[in-house]
DNA sequence: CAGGATCCTCGGAGATACTG
DNA sequence: CAGTATCTCCGAGGATCCTG
């Protein structure tokens, strides 16, 4: 994310969103502010270093804030900066893309294994 | 590409734009057929098994299409198929998105490195 | 010309243990 | 609770050589 040349913001953009938890860290935080545990307990499979790594790198990226309660024990609650929220938009026009795509594919012959459990993405105005 | 469970749409369309050389592949190929010692000509970098093994993958994905003509030496040409062209609409959400992006951190810190070379991808039409 | 086949490197990512 | 700190493994990607 640093020090590396980009060719065109649209190879940018798919850095910025495409680490591996990237996407449903981005999503939980769009349904609101959420507690670290929270996120780990709504991303199943996910490990505290990597919650911590991706969480890092969203914030260093602009798309998340990070605020810290001084208190004992620690709470830090993460939301979506406006730059993150933005997002929302190429959201949609992938996810209307990706629908497409595998009704396409269906047609034909891809064997594709999905599980929509995410489309309500889209499915709040 | 295969025996992947894909979570949502969105996820499924970065895993299929965001190999490290598919965006070049695919904006070479935006602008018209190519054949692969062209395509090598214009991606510097990319060495001939990367070359291969992304058109094979966006081949797999429905996204381009492959001909081989029958010839001595052979000759092989590369296009988009309707899916594949049907990437733009996204590309161009994202550009838009990246460009705001860019635009909004320059002006805080954020010393991002930006050689805007492929910005036509949306100067077109 | 358009690859195929091999070997190798390097870092993303997992598992586990520890801490203010 | 919300993280560090290590160790390890695996596979994307690179380099190089070979061929119908």
């Amino acid at each position: 994310m640093n020090g590396k040349e980009y060719h065109c913001p649209v190879e940018l953009v798919i850095e910025l969103i495409s680490g591996k938890w990237k996407l449903l860290i981005l999503r939980e935080l769009m349904s609101g502010t959420r507690r670290f545990s929270q996120l780990q307990k709504a991303i199943p499979g996910i490990t505290q270093k990597m919650l911590t790594k991706q969480l890092r790198e969203l914030e260093e990226a602009g798309l998340v804030h990070r605020k810290v309660y001084p208190e004992v024990p620690p709470r830090v609650e993460y939301s979506l900066t406006e730059l993150g929220s933005s997002l929302e938009e190429i959201f949609d026009s992938m996810h209307r893309w990706g629908l497409r795509y595998m009704e396409y594919r269906i047609g034909r012959q891809a064997p594709l294994k999905t599980s929509t459990d995410l489309d309500h993405l889209k499915d709040r105005s």
